[in-house]
DNA sequence: CCTCACTCTAACGCTAGCGTAAGGGTATGA
DNA sequence: TCATACCCTTACGCTAGCGTTAGAGTGAGG
């Protein structure tokens, strides 16, 4: 396919170290236009650009991708990596500089575990909305859909998990907005 | 300020129990413009409307906002869920319908753990940067902080975390994207 | 020599999930 | 009687993070 060891096609430059945008995307996984757009937002730049204009980078710019990618999943905005490089490198004494970014890891640490904590609570309702779904392989009244939401089976809980019961209620609630739609009030559960 | 225990101004109709969409917005925390979007792409529908047009909801209304409140923090769209939904109410047999719904609930839970193990990851790294950057407190060599790049402290790692690493290199690479920016070649690190 | 693979800049397009404004109606309470 | 608080529909606006043309240049291999 393409040429084993090379930058790309051609060595591009007396220094054979440095790379091309199309390496980069490769080796990081980002498209091109990805990488474009990081530079346009101030989060990368080539260490210089070959004689017809191509942009060269040094073997950093992978290590910044891959920073950049890590920080997204942890929900950073292209914006604010942009704020946590110009409020390093714009302090003048690196001391202050690593006391924000320990300050901003602080805080994203503490967001993370929060996410996570979240996620296993969404977690559990998954299992739980299993277990109920379990317990209908053996439903004694297999019917039409529409009769489980008046489900008298034992599913071993009081009521069904929230997962389970916002499917249950209110049937056909499919049919992307059209006329009026009317009902007639009695068939309302008064719950 | 508002009536207590009312639905919102009036009775609204001879059935107490109904709901408006600003009830709906209230128990839930989402606006009325969501309620009125889930409403547009099928996911929500009123149970009837007032004499003067308002829409009227029962109380399963709320769960089922909730429960797309849930599947979106689990990741889904608005329109995977329609699919759920539909997928749900169009399988005539109950049986059908739950294995499916057993089925998409596996598959989420498996995407659901390995979201976690990821954030879990992120928070590893984030801990990992912290250790780091509690050894620049007796920094052996105070200074400005671009010196940091050639930092030649013991923080007790080979190399800086990927975090922390992300930033150090290639400084001032901000400046939203100008001329074509020179960099004389001597300056790379030849790596 | 021709074609392919790669690059460039500039700029419009797109999806999601609402926000927000415009223009108009109803009902409650001071 | 008026102000206030709800509600309605329609429809354009907005942010993020790229995707996707368009139009043009360069170097290498066959």
């Amino acid at each position: 396919m393409t040429s084993s060891s090379l930058p790309s096609q051609a060595p591009a430059t007396p220094n054979s170290t440095l790379l091309r945008v199309g390496d980069i995307a490769k080796a990081t996984g980002k498209t091109v236009r990805a990488i474009h757009l990081y530079e346009e937002l101030g989060l990368l730049r080539p260490a210089t650009r070959s004689s017809d204009g191509f942009r060269l980078y040094d073997h950093s710019a992978v290590d910044r991708v891959r920073w950049i990618d890590s920080l997204h999943e942890l929900g950073f905005s292209l914006q604010e990596m942009r704020e946590v490089l110009t409020n390093w490198w714009s302090a003048d004494q690196g001391a202050s500089a690593m006391t924000n970014l320990r300050d901003l890891f602080v805080r994203k640490l503490e967001e993370t575990r929060d996410l996570i904590r979240r996620h296993q609570q969404l977690e559990r309702e998954l299992e739980e909305g299993l277990r109920y779904l379990a317990t209908c392989e053996n439903c004694a009244a297999p019917g039409p859909v529409h009769e489980c939401v008046n489900c008298a089976q034992d599913h071993g809980v009081k009521s069904p998990p929230p997962l389970v019961a916002g499917i249950k209620t209110s049937p056909e609630n499919a049919r992307k907005s059209s006329r009026p739609a009317f009902v007639r009030v009695e068939d309302i559960s008064t719950s």
